[in-house]
DNA sequence: GATGATTAAA
């Protein structure tokens, strides 16, 4: 007890102190100058020369001086919650208040279990029972750390107490139950609150809001104002973060005005709260007009304004609000990074993190690894993605169930599936969104066997499969070719895991059976499924019809498609391929024409590859690369060499009807794949993977080139596509041509 | 002697 010794030393303040001759349990000293100067205490230092100055006189024995001391040690700015706890623990009885006060403490702090640890010990050595003031607190720590049983039980102790119709309780287990997502729980609670106040009705709004159920808080704001209770600026709060939801402009500029009408207080928070749902709304001309009212603006008002302009795409903006913003804290970091890697540019995004690492100005938070991280998997940028797992280690932050998901998938779409594997199972903790990452990650490896053994393992470890697990391993299953294993987990889905097929499921399965080349059973599945048939069911029939040749099927799928979809250039790519591989020439130049007609485009390919942290980006026939003559004088030669060994081009993969023969070839030949990888070879050294990542999936040419280029020139080939990662190694591919 | 509900980023 190092901090208890502490000498007297010379106190300012200090008065003479009357000499008591006993020191009893039962000394009480409510006027004691000492007393008064622990309120007045400015730093820890002096709180511990009157806590020595309490010992000597014996007043720390007294229950009441003990309780303020404690009071002050763990609720002051200058607080330490660990030297509280050991005066605490010097206490030889502490009394209710005491107990109350130190849990208190510990549920507002960064380690609230701590709360819950001294609540049962008080159960044990406390001789009063918890009263109405020690339930708040210890929900709010259950809240904190959603702990939902131990918060259950709480409640079952409240109904057996005669606290049951305490409206702070019953508040505090609303709130405890909305932060555990358990709406229904919270709001049977609310109902049963004898005489509810405005707290009340703001928990119950609070949790409606966050358990994406605006309608419902709306509704209660209804019936709030039917029952002639006054809402105040809270419950404006939480009404302005539904209408964000709802993104419902109108009803929100109607909150706004009902602010004003009914005289709410307007603060800080509450402008925010409007500047918020402005923004959410789409009208960030709205948050600006207020943005320039507000008497008073803090970080994060110009953050929101920030958010505002990224959402609209209005990057200038953005980076003049940034660039204004009195201190760029790193939630303004944040929302630069993740706009940008949310909308497609993961370039930017990277960009902005570097900035971020030279300026220094801010710490990197687990948000921000998480949007880079996730910038790299975008780009298949190794590199910087091992940088941040370096940095994550060197920090010494721990990894959270949301960093681990991040990491495993940047390794697995970076292509070192070891990797991500390690880092799997180097954490204890792993929730369902780890687990299906991990399954995600071999799925597009080809790893269907394991990705099935995975999610076995998974259910073992009582983990719930959720959507996004069912999505991930259903995809494994279509890739690698399981049709009987899809088919069965799929048919369980609901009767025995409780998960709802979604629209991503039926498209697997479609794209399953199609694989498999039961194509008319995969019709027939589509209409006989409960929900419409989207785009991409109708696009996983045409994929399968296009890898079997199927004409009359593609031209149903196709037309389906497109009268979802009018302007999907993937589908007239698709169907054109499959004309261009059934010889249907005409047909191909008849769809060209429609594209034309219509100025639809193909999306171009594009192909990346990372050579010393640059990204280095191809499209067809690219010559605007330094290193150009080079990259085609590689490609000459892998081309003479091939056709040494006899390797013919496949010209069904070309999307226009090219008269010449010799040019059919030539564009074969320029496909961004063929280009990228020709790079590779130059740039890197030969023992060395070349990774590349494509935008839309491989072609079947570039496949077969690949294939070939991994065995003649002894190189690991990994690239990955839109769907998948391809695997070359001695002239053979990890998809086992099921792709 | 005290308690509950409040805004930004994945």
């Amino acid at each position: 007890m190092a901090a208890l010794s502490v000498p007297v030393l010379s106190f300012p303040h200090q008065r003479k102190l009357p000499t008591s001759s006993t020191v009893n349990n039962d000394l009480r000293f409510p006027n004691y100058p000492l007393l008064s100067l622990i309120e007045q205490c400015t730093s820890l230092k002096e709180l511990k020369q009157i806590h020595a100055q309490m010992l000597r006189t014996g007043l720390f024995f007294d229950p009441f001086s003990a309780s303020k001391l404690i009071t002050v040690c763990a609720m002051s700015s200058f607080s330490s919650l660990d030297y509280a706890h050991q005066v605490f623990d010097q206490i030889p009885k502490p009394n209710l208040y005491t107990w109350n006060t130190i849990i208190r403490a510990y549920a507002s702090s960064s380690d609230p279990i701590q709360s819950i640890v001294v609540f049962l010990r008080m159960l044990d050595q406390c001789c009063e029972s918890p009263n109405k003031y020690t339930y708040p607190f210890v929900l709010k720590a259950a809240s904190e750390l959603k702990a939902s049983r131990v918060g259950r039980g709480f409640h079952g102790m409240v109904m057996k107490s005669s606290l049951a119709s305490d409206v702070f309780i019953l508040n505090s287990l609303v709130h405890f139950y909305g932060s555990c997502d358990d709406l229904d729980s919270a709001y049977r609670v609310f109902l049963n609150i004898p005489s509810k106040d405005v707290v009340s009705w703001n928990s119950m709004i609070k949790a409606f809001v966050e358990g994406d159920c605006p309608d419902e808080a709306f509704q209660l704001f209804r019936e709030m104002e039917m029952e002639n209770l006054k809402p105040n600026d809270i419950t404006m709060v939480g009404v302005l973060c539904a209408c964000g939801k709802k993104a419902d402009i109108e009803f929100g500029r109607w909150l706004c005005s009902y602010i004003q009408r009914n005289g709410i207080a307007v603060n800080l928070t509450l402008n925010n709260a409007m500047l918020d749902m402005y923004v959410k709304c789409g009208s960030v001309e709205d948050a600006k007009e207020l943005f320039d009212k507000m008497p008073e603006r803090d970080v994060v008002s110009w953050t929101t304004m920030l958010d505002g302009y990224t959402r609209m795409g209005k990057y200038d903006e953005a980076l003049r609000v940034f660039e204004a913003m009195p201190n760029q804290d790193i939630a303004a970091w944040n929302v630069l990074i993740s706009s940008y890697e949310q909308n497609g540019m993961p370039k930017e995004a990277l960009s902005v993190f570097h900035k971020l690492q030279v300026s220094k100005s801010a710490k990197p938070d687990e948000v921000t690894l998480v949007s880079s991280l996730s910038a790299c998997s975008q780009l298949g940028s190794i590199d910087p993605g091992r940088w941040i797992h370096i940095y994550i280690k060197r920090q010494g932050i721990k990894l959270n169930c949301h960093l681990t998901t991040s990491l495993i998938d940047m390794y697995a779409k970076c292509g070192d599936l070891e990797k991500a594997l390690e880092v799997f199972d180097s954490v204890e903790r792993k929730d369902v969104y780890v687990w299906s990452a991990m399954i995600a990650g071999l799925a597009m490896h080809g790893c269907g066997r394991a990705a099935i053994d995975l999610f076995y393992e998974m259910l073992k470890a009582k983990v719930k499969p959720n959507a996004v697990t069912f999505t991930n391993i259903l995809c494994a299953c279509s890739h690698t070719g399981l049709l009987e294993e899809g088919t069965s987990l799929f048919y369980q889905m609901e009767p025995v895991y409780k998960v709802v097929p979604g629209v991503k499921h039926y498209a697997c399965m479609v794209d399953m059976l199609g694989r498999s080349g039961r194509l008319k059973d995969s019709l027939e599945f589509i209409e006989k499924m409960p929900i419409p048939p989207t785009a991409s069911i109708w696009g996983a029939l045409l994929g399968a019809c296009r890898l079997h040749g199927n004409v009359e099927l593609a031209e149903h799928a196709c037309g389906q498609l497109l009268e979802l979809d009018p302007r999907n250039h993937g589908a007239y790519v698709l169907l054109s391929n499959i004309y261009a591989r059934t010889d249907k020439w005409d047909r191909v130049s008849r769809l060209r024409k429609a594209m034309r007609d219509s100025g639809i485009k193909k999306e171009p390919g594009c192909s990346s590859i990372e050579i010393n942290g640059i990204v280095h980006e191809f499209l067809v026939g690219d010559n605007s690369h330094p290193l150009c003559k080079d990259i085609y004088e590689k490609l000459d030669e892998i081309a003479a060499t091939l056709k040494a060994i006899g390797y013919v081009p496949n010209k069904s993969h070309l999307l226009q009807l090219v008269e010449e023969e010799d040019m059919k070839e030539q564009a074969l030949n320029l496909h961004s794949e063929k280009l990228a990888i020709a790079f590779g070879l130059i740039s890197t050294a030969p023992s060395q993977p070349i990774r590349v990542v494509k935008n839309l999936r491989v072609c079947g040419d570039c496949h077969a080139v690949a294939k070939l280029v991994s065995k003649v020139y002894k190189r690991e080939i990994l690239l990955r596509d839109r769907y998948r990662f391809h695997h070359f190694k001695d002239g053979h591919c990890s998809c086992g041509e099921y792709w």
